[in-house]
DNA sequence: CGAGAGGTTGAACTCATGTTCAATATTGAA
DNA sequence: TTCAATATTGAACATGAGTTCAACCTCTCG
């Protein structure tokens, strides 16, 4: 339709807008819900067109995984040191938000690319964390890449559960909800959120940074998996 | 098969044995790529009788959600102030580990139980947060409601997320994922993980938080996104 | 023992989805 | 203009999944 007013005999434009489509459905829906057809209708395209081009389904996920990891990484590189809120705002508000939601569905997907996302987020976390970023100083762990891991595992989280955040606050929208919880979160970032704990001689631990790599002593309760069970907890 | 040898004529043995499968299913390969096929197999029934006894497959999920819901809330009610540690092993470790990863499923799967599930999970939250748990003091926001939703958020994420912290990490398995994680996540609980931050004058107004509901304090950039994108930078 | 009721099965039906394929349209080149 | 290559379509095919249904089995009750 479109493409066609513009295009030569060779349309890449149409590929490309198909895959700029199957981002977008991969985004809203996940991958497995999204489906040919759809892709193909939401493009004014025929099925077979997505095929044609890309193969197949699997093949059009790895296309969309590829440009969307590019793109990610390319605008980090564009913008180096912006202040995090505005990079906040782009990720969020912008055109960018499509690819971060696609990120989000790689991070759930059990996919190789997925997991190279994942991979690549910790890999430059770790040295953030090292070299501090745009004025902010952070806490050294032994375990320097554990740390790394889990800060980014808490840093998805927001995003990865905002649906079930908006509906707990009554939020409106992505944007609302983050901002609703900024403010605890950048608390909590700041200062922890325990404030005082029970003696125990029994399940001492050392109490600093015990996470010795590997060679960990037992460390007592699993931080992450206590706070869950007082969660569910009554 | 089996359940002929016990069962009289009426079998409610065999639809509770019908119910646990599917939760064992659900919880393995999440609702829409668990087939009914798929249980009956693993029941060692037929798929018509999966129907027969639940009606479809939406109600047998609801009956699996009822379920896990009333299990996962009666445990807590047994074992009401027992140490985290405990609990911990409890839910990773017991046969309870079905429930929680069926809990964590339902989290990621837009549905009205899993909602239900969550706006549980923080109204207990907030209730310990405010009261405290097992000698352990919390922080106290103003936002209160915003504060337990946040660390619900973050509490989960770690089992959420933990197929990408295990190749991240090389680690073997969920407990050996969490304990790795773990005196990382207590320290962050504890003290926070950012040390120092940059001078701002230019950025210390509102404009950071967008959409800023009721009387937070700005705070400053949003701590998640903000986090988000310096995993982005370079 | 006979009948009825419910449990159980296996095949079949319906629908959605990924994919294939032959046919048609379009375009740049000879 | 003619040709070859590519883009594009629409229908058809194959598969898998949820569901239906008639028949069979197994027990309880009269």
């Amino acid at each position: 339709m479109s493409s066609t007013s513009r295009a030569p005999h060779t349309a890449p434009e149409t590929a490309e807008r198909i895959r700029d489509t199957a981002i977008t459905e991969f985004a809203a829906r996940g991958f497995s819900s999204t489906t040919v057809r759809g892709i193909a209708a939401a493009a004014s395209v025929s099925p077979g067109l997505v095929i044609h081009h890309f193969g197949s389904k699997a093949k059009l996920r790895a296309a969309c995984d590829d440009h969307v990891f590019e793109t990610l990484t390319d605008i980090k590189r564009e913008n180096p040191q912006a202040p995090p809120s505005l990079l906040a705002e782009l990720l969020t508000e912008g055109p960018m938000r499509t690819y971060v939601e696609y990120f989000l569905k790689s991070m759930l997907d059990p996919s190789g690319q997925g997991q190279r996302f994942f991979d690549h987020y910790v890999a430059v976390l770790e040295q953030i964390i090292g070299e501090g970023f745009a004025g902010y100083a952070f806490r050294q762990a032994e375990d320097r890449r554990a740390q790394s891991t889990a800060i980014a595992v808490l840093a998805l989280s927001p995003m990865l559960l905002e649906p079930r955040v908006r509906h707990a606050l009554g939020t409106e929208d992505l944007a609302g909800s983050l901002a609703r919880l900024a403010p605890c979160l950048l608390d909590l970032y700041r200062h922890g959120f325990i404030t005082s704990e029970p003696d125990r001689q029994d399940l001492s631990t050392p109490s600093a940074a015990p996470g010795g790599r590997h060679d960990a002593p037992p460390a007592g309760p699993e931080g992450e998996a206590s706070t869950t069970n007082e969660g569910d907890q009554r």
